[in-house]
DNA sequence: CTAGATGCAAACAGTTTGCGTCACT
DNA sequence: AGTGACGCAAACTGTTTGCATCTAG
């Protein structure tokens, strides 16, 4: 009940957005909405192709992007360009810049201690938690207002 | 004082992760205790290089590889091989294999309501709060046991 | 008519791998 | 002597970009 006609809003959120509608762009937002779980973009882009054959990767990749920065879309974690290693230290998360990828981190307790409530998956053996805290950076913050 | 001497340490942490104790590896593994931070394998490289000059980027990488393995090491994010998206449903956290890196959601409510306690960087606007259950997965716990 | 979207192929960045050589036990 | 580490270069994967063409408004 909480889920409105996606063609419909589609026009809506785009327009939003400042995107301008097209037909390849409600497809692949179409076939998003019906993909549960994490995919990938080769996942998507095999299935919008089942709707447009000739669609290609890089138009995929493109759009997902500009989802991404209209937030109609997340990323399951944000994705830093190459593998970012730490020193097992104490305990700690992370801030993290949606738009330059920064990382800061933040002491544990200003997170507070957390536990896991209810049933996980059976045999699944946690070994710890991680909390990224996303968003913008104030460098980042000041100049979306500019760019505008 | 809670930071034994690092050399001394390695020998020790190495004979416990079956590795065996090389020069580059040690060098390797001094070097990352030194840096604070996100270093990526470029920036540990860089680093290294002036100890070792004719270390290469591959040994740092495979050896950074194996630290992650051993647990020497952890990756800020668990990176899961190419960009993962999911729709803005409702709020959720996710369950992720730091050896298959597959990830399932969990709902926010077995986790709980977070809050994010004293002082953020100045003008850091959040976003939204991500938590990552971060372990090992039945099958990989099992493949685990029985792989040794 | 014009801004912007698309397709293609080439370019890129980060990472891994195969293999010959070298070092430690 | 043998196991495994190292260096090099090539291979690979995922992603982006430049450019010519096409399309919606």
């Amino acid at each position: 009940m909480s889920r409105p006609q996606p063609t419909t809003d589609f026009a809506e959120l785009s327009r939003r957005a400042g995107l301008p509608l097209t037909h390849h762009r409600q497809v692949i937002y179409e076939t998003l909405m019906a993909m549960p779980g994490h995919p990938s973009p080769e996942e998507v882009y095999a299935k919008v192709r089942r709707r447009i054959p000739a669609i290609s990767l890089a138009t995929v990749y493109k759009n997902l992007n500009r989802f991404l920065k209209a937030g109609l879309l997340q990323e399951v974690s944000v994705h830093h360009g190459s593998l970012r290693v730490e020193v097992n230290d104490h305990p700690h998360h992370h801030l993290v810049c949606s738009s330059c990828k920064k990382i800061e981190d933040i002491d544990s307790e200003q997170i507070g201690p957390l536990q896991v409530r209810g049933r996980l998956p059976k045999g699944f053996a946690v070994q710890r938690l991680s909390v990224d805290v996303i968003g913008l950076c104030a460098r980042c913050s000041s100049k979306k207002k500019a760019s505008h």
